[in-house]
RNA sequence: GUCCCCAUCGUCCAGAGGCCCAGGACGUGGCCCUUUCAAGGCCAAAACACGGGUUCGAAUCCCGUUGGGGACGCCA
């Protein structure tokens, strides 16, 4: 395949949502799959919803989400501009010629007219198209509409027969012209419809493969005729089907987060929403699930698309973040971590400097139970703290035991003994005093548990001591013996 | 209403006529491991929407029904 150029060309009247953000994945995946361009066009065209915070939101979307773009807004690129809201002059310029062609003619019919023709349409039962009535004024007539100054639109002139496209993922789709009505091509206040500027900047931009929502199938066949009319050549088309929610209804903010920045904000890792969504609706026909970004350019294919619509799992999502996270090296998961620990005031620096080898074992022992980034901080809180919060339900349950007191102090001489402060040693230590005692050992885990995390559940509890450090459990277990000893049994 | 798309476990996918009394993954249940929670390992329940064809043979092809989705704007 001669180098595709694709786009993603998102409209910035929300953020980026996920149906977008697979979109715009799939179109980079093909680019960069085939060596091609994956091109990013802001279609701004409709002022009124479109806004420049929206823009920098859909950017900051795909940045995260590591889609780079090759042409569009901050990079350039010889085909701009990028913002359809810069390309009005061109749209118009290709309205002219569909007019001086004969594809297109004036329409001077009022929004009002229009209304009551549908309504009347519709009361007779019939379909609401547009009946024509300029197409078939006469030259008189248009010469005192002209005169009278008469507001006019441009509208397409479609013609008779049929028009049959190869979808890359729906296959062969073939729609009768006399379903579609002669559609604007160019608003009366001389702004050209989404129709016209897409077909037109696409020409211009020289796409080759049009990958965009199962929503945009039943406007090709127009943008087929329009490209006819023109005289370009046809793209590809590939329309991947929608993301559904849970119930089965188009994806909206009702289903919750929606937003791609919302589940960057939640802690979930980029290169797992990517393998998340690739796997959403596109299949590499193995059984492989889990997928670098490399492999996913490498495995990517539009023939692996599924045809149906697909609901949003987000368990499924979970599942991917934490085995993505299970996988980073340790160093590239510390620099992930870095923003939350400081929002957290958990971070020093030396974490990443004479400290690293702790850090770094901390993280091992915390990695097998985070599913986002956000649980580090949650669940690992105490290794970083100089006091640990109690859990009052894990408090209740396992430092109530009586003769704990005693039992708490003993172990905590028996590990002011230890030469080293591993975790071996330290077991050894804690059955050693569960034994001499008569305790099961299993109450003095859960016990000391409480008293150095003020949790009832950790990683595995002789390395968590051991990497809190003799200093700071020795600080705690006296810290708990007190709490013990000013309770009433 | 008209047009278009889609139809395999709860969910995402595999399956391109015999390899399928249908395979993988998430989720769910059980067991193992175990100091808790995870992770990990093992096992289990769980689907070809329905009806007609075509064929020696259909989850796979055709038709219809039903169901779901999308589009029918001087929005994009």
């Amino acid at each position: 395949m001669t180098a595709p150029r694709v786009r993603f060309a998102p409209s910035p009247t929300g953020y980026l949502h996920v149906g977008g953000a697979r979109t715009a994945l799939f179109n980079w995946l093909f680019a960069r799959r085939h060596g091609g361009v994956f091109v990013l066009r802001i279609e701004d065209t409709d002022v009124e919803r479109s806004s420049a915070e929206m823009v920098e939101g859909i950017l900051d979307g795909l940045r995260w989400l590591g889609l780079d773009w090759d042409e569009g807004p901050k990079v350039g690129g010889p085909y701009g501009p990028y913002f359809q809201s810069d390309r009005l002059d061109r749209h118009r310029a290709m309205a002219d010629r569909l007019v001086a062609g004969g594809h297109a003619y004036y329409c001077y019919c009022s929004s009002g007219d229009l209304k009551a023709k549908r309504e009347a349409a519709e009361k007779a039962g019939g379909a609401g198209r547009y009946d024509r009535t300029c197409c078939k004024l006469s030259s008189a007539e248009i010469a005192a509409r002209e005169r009278s100054r008469t507001p006019r639109a441009v509208r397409f002139r479609v013609p008779d027969g049929t028009r049959r496209f190869d979808d890359l993922v729906h296959g062969s789709i073939e729609v009768d012209c006399a379903h579609i009505e002669d559609f604007v091509v160019l608003r009366s206040d001389g702004q050209p419809t989404y129709q016209l500027s897409v077909v037109a900047d696409d020409v211009e931009m020289a796409i080759t493969h049009v990958v965009r929502g199962d929503d945009h199938i039943s406007n090709t066949p127009k943008q087929i005729l329009l490209y006819e009319a023109l005289g370009a050549p046809l793209p590809r088309f590939a329309h991947v089907p929608l993301i559904l929610g849970p119930d089965k209804k188009r994806l909206s903010k009702r289903h919750g987060a929606t937003s791609v920045m919302e589940y960057a904000r939640q802690g979930y890792l980029p290169e797992a929403m990517a393998n998340f969504l690739a796997l959403l609706g596109w299949s590499p026909r193995t059984d492989q699930e889990l997928f670098s970004r490399d492999e996913l350019v490498a495995a990517f294919a539009l023939e692996g698309i599924s045809g149906g619509n697909a609901v949003f799992n987000p368990e499924k999502l979970e599942w991917f973040s934490q085995q993505h996270i299970a996988r980073l090296a340790p160093d590239e998961l510390a620099m992930r971590l870095k923003p939350i620990f400081e929002a957290s005031a958990i971070w020093e620096d030396s974490f990443l400097g004479s400290r690293h080898a702790w850090f770094f074992s901390v993280l091992e022992l915390l990695k097998p139970r985070a599913r986002r980034l956000d649980d580090f901080a949650a669940q690992g809180r105490f290794f970083f703290t100089d006091t640990v919060e109690y859990d009052p339900a894990a408090v209740e349950k396992h430092l109530r035991e009586v003769g704990l007191r005693e039992h708490l102090l003993a172990v905590d001489a028996e590990l002011g003994t230890l030469s080293t402060f591993d975790a071996a040693s330290i077991e050894a230590a804690v059955r050693a005093v569960a034994g001499g005692r008569s305790v099961k050992a299993a109450t003095l885990i859960h016990a000391i548990r409480v008293a150095v995390t003020g949790k009832s559940v950790s990683p595995g509890l002789f390395e968590v001591v051991s990497l809190v450090g003799r200093e700071r459990v020795h600080a705690r277990l006296r810290a708990a013996v007190r709490l013990v000893s000013s309770r009433p049994v």
